[in-house]
DNA sequence: CTACACCCTGGACCCGGGTCCAAAGTCAAG
DNA sequence: CTTGACTTTGGACCCGGGTCCAGGGTGTAG
């Protein structure tokens, strides 16, 4: 059976640490598990794939409290819509954030095909296109409305 | 003249508040200013010009380490070559996070559109797409050597 | 002279996402 | 039984990049 796994087993499948696993324990991502009889934490082949959701989520991007919150709809069986419709804003997001940084790499590669990378810095195009850079918005963390 | 501005000017002419002047005197980015009888430290043109590469640096995606290295070797007039191939490193960099994103920018794009949005969430093939989603390295930030 | 805006300092605190620690208890193999 | 691997706890600490605060001193316009 997966039954019962304990913390070590749990995040090696999962590929974190144990410290991760509490933490999102204390994050509210994960469910404070049954516990052995010692005091240890059991987990289940659901807590498994809870963790395993909780990485790729991670991996896609989400947030830990926009992870909280997918993980509570469904949890409460909620609507597809609501899942829906926060993949779809991370994708805006990302969206924003992949132009922002599209600019910037193509600033940057301009800079270095510019410079020949001979001679001394003074007057390098480089050194100072950069102090002329105007930055953009910090592209902030999204926030979970 | 352009000679000696207050923290508050100098801030505002750059677009950054004062603790952050401070704080990037403290990282030794900026260098400890000249002081006004009262203490108050007293910028010069260049002083700004040197916050205003900073912030150009920053939105082009360099840490504040790499923005130190990249001051030191203008202030010690060193070679171009510096630059250019701390420029380069970067620009790698920026292409594989560019990549990276761009894969989960796919991967999210194709949940979003795979789910209708309606109904449960049950078996939403969203949900069901996370927890078998890879997880790709990190993407941790860069070391400067 | 009085407001008020500005500046000083050191240090605490914030965010997100962990990571590590010591001291103690537990479990399984040999 | 002993050894070594595993687990527990609370709390401290890390990173990068700031941001804020209190309790003072200044500088200037009206």
């Amino acid at each position: 059976m997966s039954q019962s796994l304990t913390i070590g087993r749990l995040a090696r499948a999962a590929g974190v640490k144990l410290d991760t696993v509490r933490y999102y324990e204390r994050r509210a991502l994960m469910p404070e598990p049954q516990r052995s009889d010692a005091g240890y934490r059991m987990y289940s082949g659901e807590d498994l794939e809870r963790l395993r959701f909780i990485r790729g989520a991670k991996s896609l991007g989400f947030s830990l409290d926009e992870i909280r919150y997918l993980l509570a709809v469904v949890d409460s069986e909620g609507d597809r819509a609501e899942v829906r419709a926060l993949a779809a804003g991370r994708l805006e997001d990302m969206n924003r954030q992949l132009a922002e940084m599209q600019q910037a790499r193509a600033a940057l590669a301009g800079l270095v095909s510019a410079c020949s990378g001979h001679g001394s810095v003074r007057d390098c195009p480089i050194v100072e296109a950069v102090v002329a850079a105007q930055p953009g918005p910090p592209s902030g963390t999204r926030k979970l409305k």
